[in-house]
DNA sequence: TTTT
DNA sequence: TTTT
């Protein structure tokens, strides 16, 4: 269908380390259970209120599982953007039954760690997809010049900052 | 949980027209079904394929509430932008089970109509929360002086177009 | 115009505290400079680079103008989602100039601090428009029942739990 | 800095047809601009009351760049993402003037076209970067696998439907 | 300068 | 079940 979106963004924790599986053909996966909470005050008892949501996050792009496996842990705060898919499985009975997912995988699907307790490099990961091997992440000053590992030289955006604007 | 976000944005078509229910004390509630669709070319095979993706959305606001019933129908492409929740309900044989939707309630909560079929008024609905009932679309000018009803004039944006940019 | 979007999202940091103003009949205006940053790897030098991006924000919702001055601060990371706006003013040579700044007012912004060092009482605001005085953020629950203020009793969501999903 | 976000979503029209131009060493940039416009209501005066925002954009995604100039003329309508940048330029009269931009370049940015004038092929671009030569837009499968072009058959998703989620 |  |  032309014009279609399907996005979601999360900030929120994670409720349990990662858990990381491996497709037949060596390709890392990774799982994310992650909480977002809202509180508000109940306009007539007015007592706090909160309710938590837990979300179902796959991690498909190899460069976000790299990231979620080195440096997320129960507890951290990510900010994500995937799409949604809901999934077909059958329970032990035989049962038909959906879960729905938040999906990281190719482009347009981001994940970055809000808090510091990574301990390890900082915690920026512009360059977790260097190789090229990820589209999650890939150089800002990415033109799609593409070719792909011996570019030459590209001419950053200030190529044009002498020209008066369009 | 301080600092969470939790935010669907979809644009996609309608599989069927609006499904209106109320609550016991009667309030509107919509039921949407909205498809997403990407397609792509298989690097592998050269064909193109596509998926799409069937999500169900649920209009607690009532100023939404009115604008799907009004305008909305089979096929017509919206843009919205909601909230997951996952929704615990009991099949037939009393097992547990778990339906993820797009909930439209509350602030941060929009709904646009994106095709002209709706042969009705228009399709901007920036004023449809008016009367106060829906926070869902208010005055874009309206800073929160939220008397509600009899506001005195209050000066827009403007006021400050007279001073330099802090 | 139908069917219109224009929303800015950002997490930064603060560069400087937030600046309070009031307009003459009194109402808060408050004025952020916040930094985003990124930074990848060169692919030619194989240099880490990196860009920081200065934004201008600009609040005119009474609630989270109260959020920005009790919590905020230089250094401060926050989440944020506004419109964008270009003003036009005059410099002191008379000459027209430009400002675009990002614009949180009325329905669909929203301010969120993502560090805790507000010391203060915790970073979760979902209520801070309490009293009816702002959209920003109200009750996650608010199905814009409206009645402002002395509001019967409103079922909750789970009104619908024990119903199949459509 | 660790953990920036800065993502501009707009859907508008365009004012005038795409201007393209091209960088000294031939990759296409092209500039846009958009329209966007909201309308409500005055709660004083009760009449009806509009505006618009003029917003340029600069798309530097080679793949987003074709399907602006394919696809795009005045009058579009368009669902973009992409982020904010300020540049900084002189005037004739040496003065420093600045710009703000929603620049649509590398990872994370997005051009669809939202209605059916195109004439053209049909407005689904998914596969407008293949090829390999953009990120902005790559197969929705694409885990990253990366080996660009004469990649091995890969299995879809669809992998992890015989699993109970986890 | 777009659109409704 | 939509749309292109």
């Amino acid at each position: 269908m032309a014009g279609s979106v399907n996005k979601v963004i999360l900030i929120g924790n994670l409720g349990a380390d990662p858990e990381v599986r491996r497709t037949q053909d060596g390709r890392p996966v990774v799982n994310l259970r992650i909480a977002t909470s809202e509180s508000w005050r109940d306009r007539n008892t007015n007592e706090r209120r909160e309710r938590t949501e837990w979300h179902r996050v796959v991690i498909f792009s190899e460069g976000l599982c790299r990231i979620a496996e080195q440096y997320l842990k129960k507890g951290s705060k990510v900010y994500l953007e995937g799409q949604l898919q809901t999934r077909e499985w059958e329970d032990q009975s035989g049962q038909k039954r959906y879960s729905t997912e938040v999906v990281l995988q190719g482009f347009n699907s981001t994940l970055t760690m809000l808090d510091g307790r990574s301990g390890g490099g900082g915690g920026d990961f512009a360059d977790s997809g260097s190789g090229g091997s990820d589209f999650g992440r890939s150089s800002p000053m990415d033109r799609g010049g593409g070719s792909g590992g011996n570019a030459p030289s590209r001419p950053a955006r200030n190529d044009f900052d002498d020209e008066i604007p369009f």
